[in-house]
DNA sequence: ATCAAGACCGGCAACGTTACCGGCAACGCT
DNA sequence: AGCGTTGCCGGTAACGTTGCCGGTCTTGAT
């Protein structure tokens, strides 16, 4: 009972080959019904369960799929469960590592999981990631990947993101209708790719109504709370503050708003506030925070598709890009004119 | 370039046997100095990497943990945190496998990674699960167990978790000390450990103050933030309602926090309320909530290196039960007397 | 010169599974 | 009777690696 029963022990129970009592467990034709059902039934009393390394090594394929994530905060924990929805419908088991946003973890995690452990991958990069060398070798392998949520333009392979200018262009345009006239966005580090869209679809809206872009309210910073309590402080000691932020995410609105309150500033009559993701946080926060909403589980189970895609038609499918529209969610942080019936 | 490099081919290119070049490329002795370089050098040039799926064929072991957990809110994504943190350092590589709170994918979960795909287990049984076979399957295996947070006296294995009693009885003492005469608590499903558990430290807060606990004021219910609304409600419509709410997750708290604001209730005036868990969210909600803090990551890490421990001394550690303290941080919720300097 | 010891290396089997090929009856058809 | 077809089965090699055993050659001491 120590060791776990294999196929060699069946057949010798039932003195005959090992290629038969395979075929039988496989329901593959060449084998007597009679046969069949005692091998099924002497399985099922041994407690047989096949050896998945063994049959992987034989094919060639594990039917893992590696997932690296940068962390597991509400969004990307969401879209890795609408993934997993996907992978194990489809006979997928799901290897989660978590790159702490660090490069070298990245690393460590991609290197780990192409030991033969996993046939291909599903990526968000990391904040600290400026270089893919490490990505384009699972590409040469030939293995399919596909990235999500954060996508690069260096890179190029098949992709789900949502539209962040679109995101970026709603959250501002919604702003500047609620009459606010110097508006500041709290922006992520510059090798970010969701960040930059979001900046764009700032600068867009402000475009479309003629406001003048100011560098000065335009914030780059490592996306947390800490960093983004302490950008804001900073702007509302301006001598000409702005009159409403934008942040690219609600980790960022909640430093925001500590900052606005400790300075004794209501929103929204003195200042505007909306964030990005619209996680559950921003719901409960008196004010509630005006957020942009994503859809992260169905972003998660796209992923999942588009890569058992790949995986089965193996044509190229670098130019695949899926992108999945964003919702402006309001609530009291940046409503200024009472909505009209 | 197709097909990866394997310790075959750099022995056809260097013409030496199999076996060489294995001891090389583990350092093992009996291999002379040149040579190894040249194996080495070479290895490096075809960017040969060890097929671990192979090796855990051949020895039995994949170095693999399977973590099974029923969600990745907030608490177990950290605590999953702390479990990769250690597991990396030991050369452990995770997979993270979520039941959804649900016992058919827990089953489907363990079945999988019991395929031979990892050697051992780290777990935190479903909300749903009453029966326990499928762990006990695992045990008869001699396979490395270790159970985190929900722990469960139907299951003996080494476990690490809080010490939930004593949470409980920190947050009801302080209720009591704030005043509060009719404390409720809103517990979770009756099988589920952790809820029980902290009800047995509220009732024993009772207890020492010599306050009778009304059955009326234990509510079991699912333990998600709707739920917890609608109790919280009738609660509040009794006829003698509660001058308090001590939640056991900090989701209830947020769920019984609306109910109280709808109802026109001040915290902490008419009504205290303390959670558990400490999630960020308590600090950010008006008023601030009062949360039994616990240390998730350092309970995931302590889970990784107790399963780490079984691992290498296969003796029996069932017995192995690690208790971590929690700390009750007080915020606006519950704080109804001011603190004496 | 002989021998023991060490340094270094190659061959073989094994881990558990499947793919492929070949074999042997039994059967039906001309 | 001869022949192809079908149904069923067994043997062998292979996936990539390591462990074990045994062999050869050098070296240094007697």
């Amino acid at each position: 009972m120590e060791k776990p029963a294999t196929i060699k022990d069946i057949a010798r129970k039932l003195n005959i080959s090992l290629s038969t009592v395979s075929r039988a467990m496989r329901n593959a034709p060449d084998v007597n019904a009679d046969t069949r059902r005692a091998v099924q039934a002497l399985s099922e009393e041994m407690s047989y369960q096949p050896n998945k390394l063994a049959l992987s090594l034989k094919q060639r394929q594990t039917h893992n799929i590696g997932v690296i994530v940068p962390n597991l905060d509400y969004v990307l924990a969401t879209m890795v469960k609408g993934i997993d929805e996907v992978a194990l419908e489809a006979g997928y088991t799901v290897m989660v590592c978590q790159s702490n946003e660090s490069f070298g973890r990245e690393l460590v995690n991609t290197r780990r999981l192409l030991d033969s452990l996993v046939d291909g991958f599903i990526i968000s990069v990391s904040s600290e990631t400026k270089v893919f060398d490490h990505l384009k070798k699972i590409q040469e392998k030939k293995m399919p990947m596909v990235v999500f949520d954060r996508v690069t333009p260096f890179l190029k392979a098949p992709g789900v993101r949502i539209d962040n200018a679109d995101g970026g262009f709603q959250a501002t345009e919604h702003l500047v209708e609620q009459g606010y006239k110097r508006i500041a966005i709290l922006a992520g580090p510059k090798n970010l790719g969701v960040s930059n869209q979001r900046v764009e679809g700032y600068l867009y809206a402000l475009k479309k109504y003629k406001m003048k872009p100011d560098a000065d309210l335009i914030i780059y910073c490592d996306f947390n709370q800490d960093y983004a309590y302490l950008a804001t402080k900073e702007l509302l000691n301006m001598k000409k503050r702005p009159d409403a932020i934008f942040t690219i995410s609600d980790r960022m609105a909640i430093g925001a708003m500590l900052a606005i309150k400790e300075k004794g500033l209501k929103m929204p009559q003195d200042i505007g506030l909306v964030g990005f993701n619209n996680e559950p946080v921003t719901g409960l926060v008196t004010p509630g925070i005006s957020s942009v909403e994503q859809p992260c589980f169905e972003l998660g189970k796209m992923a999942a598709k588009l890569f058992i895609e790949t995986m089965h038609n193996n044509e190229d499918m670098s130019d695949v890009e899926v992108v999945l529209k964003t919702k402006l969610i309001v609530r009291e942080s940046s409503l200024r004119i009472p909505v009209k019936k």
